[in-house]
DNA sequence: TATCTAGTTTAAAATCATTCTAAAGAGCCT
DNA sequence: AGGCTCTTTAGAATGATTTTAAACTAGATA
């Protein structure tokens, strides 16, 4: 490949999803254009197929669906669970904590460095820890 | 009332609803007697309706989902949000936290004491933190 | 380059937890 | 008991997510 030091995007993403072991067809070079290009956000399975929608594409919903998950058992992405109705999706992989506001449903990232974990338990016998993840839940102070 | 120390245990949990502010009608009683006796366990609202049924009573789905976010509303139950596909409802109202296992969908409680959240970061401007959640992730080692 | 095959995508139907609805029923105050 | 409001009920509705079976495609092979 000649052109390495200067790929195209398309190419760029495309060996992206093969480091990560997943075949890169249409469908998921253009998920990851629009998620794995370094900025952090959260995207539910419905905005996201919104953004597809609006840069001119299809991918069908299944396909938004299988997509995130296949990102997040990768590692290109970490599912976030908010309340029991939907999941986000977030392109920090980092770890990283949540404000959580009931109130408006909305999810806010704390900085990592935020949170100091002084002391964890061990996991039970035969198992490891894989993420911690710290929920804060906050309300309005007047109401 | 002249049995008060010698309370019936209908009577005891009428009370108990009486003082979070709930009408203690026969299904609150039901569930109240089958989670509110002081033992420590997670129910959905499917398992507890399997045990009203083995209770030989009978609860409509609908009261059931309303009874179990009344409690959590009313502090008698906490709500878990663990995977994005139902409620866990926890009698232990107590801070806590929980080893959350994927692979078969596990939630145990972790000791209050056995974390210890060193520091945390100031709420957004207006709120107030109102819980702090932790969900430590595990897996077993040889996966 | 034509062919093959396993892995993917698709649209639509299916699932499943949860909420809503409208009507019937039950606490509880007087 | 009478009456008013809050509850319960069965069933329909909702909405996110998964499954289905058939059509398609990436990429290896000939």
């Amino acid at each position: 490949m000649t052109k390495k030091d200067r790929m195209t995007p398309t190419a760029h993403f495309a060996e992206k999803l093969r480091l990560a072991g997943l075949r890169p067809t249409r469908q998921r070079v253009a998920i990851a254009a629009l998620l794995l290009d370094g900025r952090h956000r959260h995207v539910t399975a419905d905005s996201l197929t919104e953004e597809i929608t609006t840069a001119g594409l299809h991918v069908s919903g299944g396909t938004v669906y299988n997509t995130l998950n296949q990102f997040t058992e990768a590692g290109l992405l970490r599912r976030v669970m908010v309340h029991n109705d939907y999941s986000l999706f977030d392109t920090n992989t980092d770890h990283h904590h949540h404000f959580y506001e009931a109130e408006n449903d909305q999810l806010v990232d704390i900085p990592h460095d935020d949170v100091i974990l002084a002391q964890l338990p061990a996991a039970p016998d035969g198992h490891e820890i894989k993420a911690v993840d710290v929920v804060i839940h906050i309300q309005s102070k007047d109401s």
